[in-house]
DNA sequence: TGGATTCGCGTTTTT
DNA sequence: CGCGAATCCA
């Protein structure tokens, strides 16, 4: 449990010491007017309306030091929130470098979620909780919600337990407690299925001492909404002299409400946020929150901070042109006062294969003019696309990193091995017990899962209890028995142990013993080794960590990708990915319609679903600061199978202006054509490409293993493997390995 | 119970 | 096509 009081004491202390400098004067300087307004109209809400490379978070640090350096509050006083945990840090880093390395730990600066756990840590026992309750992450409230379904005998084909829990958790994402849910939130049979099973959900829970991510936010609106708990809010009020938040854009309706809550008795609210970034509607963000902002603080001081800082004149003119085609907008023109640039590269190719190898070479030519490959990024729609990148990559010996992909905390190996921890700390987390009770097999299956389970709802104890229980009788055949009550005296001993050693050393020896680290080393999988290394790395990284339920904390809330590496390296991503971020030089592939716009996408959500999908383009083009690579294919291998595509309808709202479409190989024409289809058809990507790769496949299958071969560019060489169409070609000058498939001649 | 086989489906992703 | 989940059968 926290003790806010010492924590305020302790985030005090270094502003308190007059030899420690506070925020630096001369930091304002080179900040534009509107800027200089936006930090400094200290009292009364304000929204910070800015674009792409304006520097938004800048202003939220420097408000944040100017507020403090002004003595208008202490670090303890102000709640500083932001999205996602590397922007957390990203913040953190910043304010401490302009305080001069203060510390920032204890300050109320992080996620809507680790705030939110923090305060709901303290007034658990508001809602039935309590202080040291579990945070379950959407695994766990999938099988929560399975049981529930079991134990109700309803068809898990037609309602799959994942939607009823993405259902209730979307509900919660609209701050909606079970009562809160009339006939509009209501749509068909399933969203009354999900219902009906709310209420369970929710009572299971707190039985089970547990919250689901979207619980840490509505439980704590349900205490502020609660005159009862009036003293709670009252307290905070007291507390927080001023709130800021960035991404204001990505808040969805609870985060909204837990804010609003928050600020209402001093509006002191300053947000920063750009409507044309809002690419998280599918999972809850409310534009309209901004959109809103003037009407819920009235009086609301509005910035538009219009100048980009990062981009050149012609890419911003491609990105303005883009998003310029969405209705639904507040409105903002960037502008630039950089020079105009390069234009954006715009190219159509035959296939994905010839896609990634085009961008590759481009890579490597620019490399050869002394760009770096750290400055470099391929940001695609969807993940798939990465496939064909990586193995050109991989060929070419292009060094590069993937972002994105499930996270450490996320892998399986990872969650069973907290599994075990979480059953140490707390014997009643059933959903733990049950994920790792056959892990390894120790021969215990459904049917004996089943008859625990039953036992447990009939005496109304926990699945552990329930163990123990049944072992005391003759129910169970001898051979389960025995070995649930050797698995009961292990988990025994463990909590024994855990007062007395350190929590890495006793994980380590928990894993051990369970034989779940055993099960990895001698399983021949593939990735095998690298679970036990990651398995590894967990009991290392807890070192650092006070107590196990810290750490348990830690890992659901705060643990976040380690990218630390920041190698020389091009990264490869998804545009959601890349938000935020931004490179020298940007590979935007698979334009396609169907890809990007996304058809399902625009089938769910039609016209909204296509203006956040642009959106995500216009965030694509904004990332890059010199140079911008668009690029499209005739033919995209989809799920198995060769779909033909066309170009997508941003290519064409593209401003002509600001482009250079390639006209070499008769891909696409800037101009001239009106339809979108005209391109494809007339100036016919289609056709072109599909004659050179009929003339590879003749030229192709003549080769073979040895044949010496020449190549314009790379000089002779010698095929030293042949992959269907695919020829693999090592060079006599470079000494280089090349993957040929084209323009490859005999000498 | 658990290995073997078929089935079905296929964005984006944070906490 | 390629993977995870459901289902089948020993």
């Amino acid at each position: 449990m926290e003790d806010f009081d010492s924590l305020i004491s302790l985030s005090e202390s270094p502003h308190s010491d007059p030899s420690v400098p506070v925020a630096n004067a001369t930091y304002l300087e080179g900040l534009n007017a509107p800027q200089r307004i936006a930090v400094e109209t200290i009292d009364g809400p304000v929204l910070v309306l800015a674009g792409a490379g304006t520097g938004k978070t800048r202003v939220l640090t420097t408000r944040l030091a100017h507020i403090l350096q002004s003595g208008r509050a202490m670090p303890g006083q102000i709640l500083s929130v932001t999205f996602t945990n590397k922007a957390a840090q990203e913040m953190r880093r910043r304010v401490s470098s302009i305080l001069g390395g203060q510390h920032v730990e204890g300050w109320w600066l992080g996620t809507f979620h680790a705030l939110a756990a923090r305060m709901l840590r303290v007034h658990a026992d508001r809602v039935g909780l309590s202080s040291n309750f579990t945070i379950l992450d959407s695994d766990d409230q999938v099988r929560l919600v399975k049981q529930l379904m079991d134990l109700q005998g309803i068809d898990q084909k037609k309602n799959p337990p994942k939607v009823v829990a993405t259902k209730i958790s979307s509900w919660k994402d609209k701050g909606l407690n079970p009562p809160d849910i009339t006939g509009n939130d209501l749509g068909d049979e399933a969203d009354r299925l999900a219902l009906s099973l709310y209420r369970p959900y929710q009572e299971r829970l707190i039985a089970l001492n547990a919250c689901d991510f979207g619980d840490l936010l509505l439980h704590m609106i349900t205490i502020f909404k609660d005159p009862a708990h009036g003293d709670v809010l009252e307290d905070y009020h007291r507390r927080f002299k001023y709130i800021m938040v960035d991404e204001y854009q990505d808040t969805n309706v609870a985060q909204y409400l837990w804010l609003r809550l928050l600020a209402k008795k001093l509006n002191n609210i300053c947000c920063v946020g750009d409507d044309d970034q809002s690419i998280y509607g599918w999972r809850g963000a409310e534009v309209d929150n901004i959109l809103r902002f003037d009407q819920d603080f009235p009086g609301a001081t509005i910035v538009r901070l219009e100048e980009n800082y990062r981009s050149t004149e012609h890419i911003l003119a491609a990105a303005n042109g883009v998003i310029s085609h969405n209705d639904n907008r507040l409105g903002k023109e960037l502008f630039t006062s950089a020079n105009s640039g390069d234009k954006i590269i715009v190219r159509g190719l035959w296939d994905g294969g010839a896609e990634a190898r085009w961008a590759c070479e481009e890579m490597e030519a620019l490399q050869s003019k002394g760009w770096r490959a750290s400055q470099m990024a391929v940001l695609v729609r969807t993940s798939f696309q990465m496939r064909e990148f990586e193995e050109r990559f991989i060929q070419l010996g292009l060094p590069y990193r993937v972002i994105g992909g499930p996270r450490f905390y996320e892998r399986m190996e990872i969650r069973d091995a907290l599994a075990y921890l979480r059953v140490v700390v707390q014997s009643s987390d059933d959903l733990a017990l049950e994920r790792i009770i056959n892990k390894p097999k120790r021969g215990l299956g459904d049917s004996t899962l089943q008859t625990l389970y039953t036992h447990a709802r009939v005496k109304q104890i926990s699945l552990y209890v329930a163990i123990q229980d049944l072992c005391q009788t003759e129910e169970l055949k001898p051979k389960v028995r025995g070995t649930l009550m050797r698995l009961i005296d292990d988990f025994e001993r463990w909590k024994s142990l855990a007062s007395s050693m350190a929590q890495s050393e006793l994980a380590g020896l928990i894993l051990d013993e369970s034989g779940y680290l055993g099960m990895w080393q001698t399983d021949k999988a593939p990735d095998s080794p690298g679970r036990v290394e990651n398995l590894k790395e967990l009991t290392s990284s807890m070192e650092e960590f006070e107590g196990l339920q810290t750490f348990l904390e830690h890992i659901a809330l705060v643990l976040d990708n380690q990218d630390s590496n920041n190698q020389e390296s091009i990264t490869l991503m998804t545009l959601h990915g890349a938000k935020g971020l931004e490179f020298d030089c940007v590979f935007l592939p698979g334009w396609e319609d169907g890809l990007f716009p996304s058809q399902r996408s625009m089938d769910e959500n039609g016209l909204k679903g296509l203006e956040e999908e642009r959106r995500l383009a216009y965030v694509g083009i904004t990332r890059a600061r010199k140079k911008a690579f668009i690029s499209f294919v005739g033919n995209r291998r989809m799920h198995g199978s060769w779909v033909n595509a066309i170009p997508s309808r941003f290519v064409d709202e593209l401003p002509k202006a600001h482009i250079e479409a390639n006209s070499e190989m008769g891909m696409y024409s800037a101009g001239g054509n009106q339809g979108r289809s005209s391109h494809w058809d007339s100036s016919g990507i289609g056709v072109q490409s599909r004659l050179v790769v009929e003339v590879e496949r003749k030229t192709i299958s003549g080769f073979s293993m040895g044949t010496r071969v020449f190549h314009e560019k790379f000089g002779y060489g010698k095929i030293i493997h042949i992959d269907g169409q695919k020829l693999d070609v090592a060079f006599e000058k470079s000494g280089q390995k090349r993957v040929m498939d084209s323009f490859v001649r005999q000498a």
